[in-house]
DNA sequence: ATAAAAGCATACATGCATGAATGTAAATTG
DNA sequence: CAATTTACATTCATGCATGTATGCTTTTAT
């Protein structure tokens, strides 16, 4: 009673990734001990190293799975952003919450990968998937702000990159913060507010960093 | 050639506390091997043991050193906190992103917390510490903003609570994401115009969150 | 000056996670 | 229905980081 069939072999893999999860979410990802992710999906390591060449790989494939429903969305947004722009943004920020404050992987993933994981070398391929998609992700907000700004919605001496940077640095740091304590607040419900205070101050006083002589 | 004197052993920890921070921050706190941090410190691992428990002890006095002045400023910023509430708090966070920027060993310390390390259970009291200096700050920027509505500096119907959410997620984020690429903007010429826009948000759409019926 | 302790260096024993090697039985393929 | 591959389980050898124990030399206290 060794060998399964395909789709088991695949029932096999998805729950070596949903043990992962766990497993790094418990014990971080550089002390966790392949077997123990093993032991969580009900097999020994020998069916990780078939599956999956070593941690690094395991973990790979773990944000992957995690990342993949951000990046639809991304793609989905560049479609109706032609109009209005700021909405636009709003919605794709209100999507992203919305997807954390409901999910349960989403949050696990998350905390991973904000507190239980070291982005050091041997995550290379990881880090470099990161970087290039929070670059794509940056590019395609400014571009939305800089419409915004053509629309008039946003003033025109408005510095896109720094606002970009700023909303980003906002949304980071509210998913970063939330999924240390869920219940401290409804995320759900309050991420429409907690978006337009920072949305209004982009339209009231947008950052305008003067290039600083001296 | 052994012994040290007193000022001489002093020495040799404080040195190992910089070579652990710089270690720490090329390995990852989980893959550094005490070995690396002697190395780098001109000593052995004995010297290590000598001064420090294990590495989850070494990491905490690290953290220490680094927490350090940041206290301080919370320390002395409840002091002038009367006439000017708001203000205070743009201080206090201004002060937080100006340290960033100009140190160095501020951005290593901050690079190690966010990016190389694994907040799991042997550093514990490591973690504590983080969560209570968190709800200190948390609760004393709150009364802060609890000030600045009664002054009418805020909207009277301002949610205080989510509004400190919201600024601590948004100096969490910046710092998080520009120690990634401390070269991509000048965090110091930007710290203010940033700064500026999001309590811009908080004066005039400020964070008001209904309890959701349902 | 002598005892005691400080400040490390060195040597040793230990466990433990890894990765590769091998085994194996069922499931495909032709 | 034979041959081959898949999908793991099991075993093994290895290295490596840790913690402890011990040794050695110089301060420091008295």
């Amino acid at each position: 009673m060794v060998k399964k069939t395909r789709e088991e072999a695949l029932a096999t893999r998805q729950s070596l990734l949903a043990a992962a999860l766990q497993v790094f979410r418990e014990r971080g990802v550089a002390h966790t001990r392949l077997s123990d992710v093993a032991e969580r999906a009900g097999v020994t390591r020998g069916a990780i190293y078939w599956h999956f060449k070593d941690k690094a790989e395991l973990f790979q494939a773990v944000c992957e799975r995690g990342t993949m429903p951000v990046e639809a969305l991304l793609a989905e947004a560049s479609q109706n952003a032609l109009q209005d722009p700021l909405a636009t943004v709003r919605q794709l920020a209100l999507m992203a919450l919305t997807q954390l404050a409901g999910h349960a992987d989403t949050q696990a993933m998350f905390d991973v990968i904000f507190h239980k994981c070291e982005f050091t070398e041997e995550l290379a391929p990881v880090v470099a998937k990161n970087d290039a998609d929070r670059a794509a992700c940056l590019s395609q907000v400014q571009r939305l702000f800089d419409q915004a700004v053509a629309c008039g919605q946003l003033p025109a001496d408005t510095d896109t990159f720094l606002a970009t940077q700023g909303l980003h640095a906002y949304m980071v740091g509210l998913m970063h913060e939330w999924v240390l304590n869920p219940g401290s607040y409804d995320l759900a419900a309050c991420a429409k507010p907690l978006l337009d205070c920072y949305l209004a101050g982009l339209a009231t006083r947008p950052p305008i960093c003067r290039p600083d002589a001296g």
